[in-house]
DNA sequence: CGAGGCACGTGT
DNA sequence: CACGTGCCTCGC
């Protein structure tokens, strides 16, 4: 057992692949599989995952691994043959696999350097012996900014100097200093006698550390409990009387709360009738996928939980995902509430040391329970009993970026390696898992009642174009006005939620209809207020707001689609008492704000929450008996496929913010498309009609989930490169693939150019498709030598979720 | 991905 | 024929 065999970290189709290094002497029988290895790889040195150990090999001369990043493997073997199968599914390279699997932190850091040989310091060239200066390294970026690389270069040839490649992880380890009792109670003791009168700080401070329970406390707590200063603690280690350590902490990013400890509430009739089934697969340690079927507010969650407590007292583990977006402090609450600190966290709201500390929390088997987003699928558990997937409909459970993976697919995956249960949970479940359940592929357990005798809100459509018939020209419907003045009485609280996504806030010229594009890529521009720019939201382009019109002089510049700012405005114009909290990307991004505005209306700071999307989930305070949607129709005419399902779900999920405890609630949805059966259905709450309705809608586009899709993109800053390319690959695929499968393009993607590179897609409707992997990896492999010499990109998404 | 090699071009 | 610029190939 002396050969390990990694993959590197070179994403790169021709490096897609294990790579031989034999292990040296000191190494051997301590470099296991899924450990993180420094390798030569070239002239440098990269990161490495060894995929195995074994005693032969086929390469002809094999290079000694530098040593290993860790002591032992941070991917276990199941999380290992995961990787493999996420490769295979989502054609993406083993290590983009690999590195999705851990945290940021432990990505590696490459540094060049160059080295003085410190003997031919006299030697070298002046200007080179200026960089050296009382040191002996240089960053290799250094030197280049100060335009001294051909000459170093020279004196590296002559071996004055050394290029140096350093691989280091980028995380680090918190530490913190502790001090402790160098000798014994009764020594100190004596000590204090013999101290001189006046040192009156040193005693008080070795007192501290008789009379302390367990010593080993920061320099800080010494000195705050005994009142004195730093610099006293200091002394006393100087004289040897303490010591300190260097002791390894995690950061803490709830330090500051307190978590109520809740015990199991008893389950409804209907809660009851759900969990059996789930409590019996756990028992018999079967793997099944659940969907948990149940209207906003039937108390999913405690089905979860009391899942998870079996789970628990089996000794094994749990993993919750939630949607980022829904990931509120009020849904952590509950679960370390439940399972207080056996829960670690993971989202995207902690800074990236602390989501390494929670995955090391992990990793050590001090947590029995993840809650986290998407990724915190592969949380490095080993005994996994349970997988619950939130608000399964979710599209954020779908990476946009390599590995395209879906959580979902990726949960089943893993509950089938550990033999362990799937919930999936939803008032509003995707097609596909809908779908399935009828099938009886997954088992439909169904929630139809709501918790706290809750009923479900009522809700009335408005007609806006009726409103602007009517002459009311403002964003809010007569009826949500009038609703939003008596809640204000009542001193009931309001939702008003305003869905941006689709149209954003862009200028528009009223004489000549002028709107401002991104030069480099087919959109709109958007306009941002806090910067007062205009902002491409693909390439990132910025230029000035325009003050008359480019093309045709006017100065009757109007600002198009209501951003939040500008409603609130608008509230504080027509309702001037009411107290309005915002939530949008502007108001939230400060760390922490997000759940501090929250916490202010759950308080009853304010009578009036407006935002965006991320109000739209988990919000559950008493007090709200009105939601308000000002625009329900935005995102109907986006260019996708889904776009009724997503407005369905949206809708649904916003109406059930309202009357979730004692007060009934009301929603009034404002719209220009009242007829749509998405709106509609959404106001009567009515999932099973919406389902069949958009099921024949997809039987007749020929969508999932009755076909599979996969969607090429392709790339090129030349139109007609991109266009020649699409339609080869677009016959290519047509020979290939069998008559029953549907090959659609090359069609211009729905934003044509990005970063002034055209762009064109090709889609592929199947059913069955076996080779259609090995097709698409033809195609792939084919276009790294196209790539080369063309620079074309071609991407692909297996099950792609957003069509752009 | 990033280095070193090599096939060219320019300038002498 | 020395040296610079850009492309291609290779990496256990």
């Amino acid at each position: 057992m002396k050969i390990a065999s990694v993959t590197v970290d070179v994403p790169t189709m021709q490096t897609d692949r294990a790579f031989d290094y034999s292990i040296p002497e000191p190494w051997q029988g301590k470099i296991l599989p899924g450990m993180r290895v420094i390798v030569p790889f070239g002239p440098r040195k990269v990161q490495g995952f060894v995929m195995g150990i074994k005693e032969t090999s086929e390469a002809k001369k094999l290079k000694n691994l530098v040593q290993p990043m860790d002591l032992t493997p941070v991917l276990n073997e199941d999380l290992l043959h995961m990787a493999d199968w996420l490769t295979e599914q989502t054609l993406c390279f083993k290590i983009s696999a690999l590195q999705v699997m851990l945290p940021a932190a432990m990505k590696a850091k490459y540094e060049k350097k160059i080295i003085l040989n410190p003997a031919k310091r006299e030697v070298l060239a002046e200007e080179a012996a200026a960089l050296f200066i009382n040191k002996e390294e240089v960053s290799w970026k250094e030197a280049e900014e100060a335009g001294l690389l051909p000459l170093l270069q020279k004196e590296i040839k002559a071996g004055h100097l050394d290029v140096f490649y350093s691989v280091k992880s980028k995380g680090r380890k918190k530490t913190v200093q502790k001090f402790y009792r160098a000798v014994s109670k009764e020594k100190l003791q004596e000590e204090i006698e013999s101290l001189p009168a006046n040192a009156d700080k040193q005693k008080a401070v070795l007192q501290f550390f008789i009379s302390a329970e367990n010593d080993g406390v920061t320099s800080k707590e010494a000195a705050d409990a005994a009142g004195a200063s730093s610099a006293t603690i200091k002394a006393l280690a100087d004289k040897g009387l303490l010591m300190k350590k260097q002791e390894e902490i995690y950061r803490n990013p709830f330090a500051h709360k307190n978590f109520k400890k809740t015990s199991p509430l008893p389950l409804t009739e209907e809660q009851e009738k759900a969990i059996t089934p789930i409590l019996k697969t756990i028992e018999e340690k079967k793997h099944e996928t659940f969907l948990l079927y149940g209207v906003t507010g039937s108390g999913k969650t405690e089905v979860y939980l009391q899942s998870i407590q079996e789970v628990y007292e089996q000794g094994k583990e749990a993993i919750v995902l939630v949607p980022e977006i829904s990931l509120t402090p009020q849904m952590v609450d509950r679960f370390k509430g439940r399972f207080g600190n056996d829960v670690a966290v993971l989202h995207s709201g902690l800074s990236a040391g602390e989501k390494y500390d929670e995955w090391r929390k992990i990793q050590r088997k001090e947590v029995k329970v993840v809650v986290g987003a998407r990724s915190a699928i592969f949380a490095p558990f080993e005994n996994l009993g349970i997988i619950i997937i939130d608000e399964e409909h979710e599209t954020s459970y779908k990476q946009e970026e390599n590995p395209r993976y879906h959580a979902r697919d990726a949960a089943i995956y893993r509950a089938k390696q550990y033999n362990c249960p799937v919930i999936l949970g939803s008032a509003t479940p995707s097609l596909e898992t809908f779908a399935r359940a009828q099938k009886g592929v997954f088992k439909l357990l169904t929630l139809s009642k709501r918790m706290n005798s809750g009923r479900l809100p009522s809700v009335s459509i408005v007609d806006m174009r009726e409103e602007l018939r009517g002459g009311n020209r403002s964003m809010f419907s007569e009826e949500l006005f009038e609703k939003l003045q008596d809640r204000l009485q009542k001193g009931e609280q309001t939702v008003l939620f305003l869905n941006r996504r689709g149209h954003s806030s862009f200028i528009m010229c009223r004489d000549c209809g002028y709107v401002a594009q991104c030069p480099q890529c087919d959109i709109s521009l958007t306009y941002h207020r806090f910067s007062n720019s205009m902002k491409c939201h693909y390439c990132g382009y910025e230029t000035g707001v325009p003050q008359t019109c480019p093309e045709c002089d006017s100065e009757h510049i109007r600002y198009f689609g209501t951003g939040t700012q500008k409603v609130e405005e608008e509230l504080a114009k027509l309702l001037p008492e009411a107290r309005v909290i915002r939530m949008d990307v502007d108001t939230t991004s400060r760390k922490g704000a997000h759940e501090r505005l929250l916490e202010s209306f759950g308080e009853g700071h304010a009578d009036i929450l407006l935002g965006t999307q991320m109000i739209a989930k988990g919000l559950d305070f008493p007090n709200i008996t009105l939601v308000g949607v000002l625009s329900a129709d935005t995102m109907l005419h986006l260019p996708d496929f889904r776009s009724a399902e997503k407005t369905f779900q949206l809708l649904t999920q916003v109406s059930g913010r309202a009357g979730r405890h004692k007060l009934p609630g009301e929603v009034v949805i404002q719209t220009y498309t009242p007829e749509h059966y998405s709106i509609e259905l959404a106001g009567t709450q009515n999932y099973d009609t919406f389902y069949q309705k958009e099921m024949m809608m997809r039987k007749m586009g020929s969508y999932p989930p009755f076909y599979y899709l996969s969607l090429i993109t392709i790339s090129h800053e030349d139109l007609l490169k991109v266009v020649g390319a699409a339609e080869k690959i677009t016959k290519f695929l047509q020979a290939k693939l069998s008559p029953q499968s549907i090959v659609l393009g090359p069609a211009a993607s729905p934003i044509p150019r990005i970063n002034n590179r055209y762009r064109y897609q090709c889609l592929i409707k199947y059913k069955r498709e076996p080779e259609l992997p090995s097709i698409l990896k033809t195609i792939l492999e084919h276009s790294q030598q196209q790539k080369a010499s063309e620079g074309l990109t071609i991407s692909i998404d297996v099950n792609p979720y957003m069509m752009m």
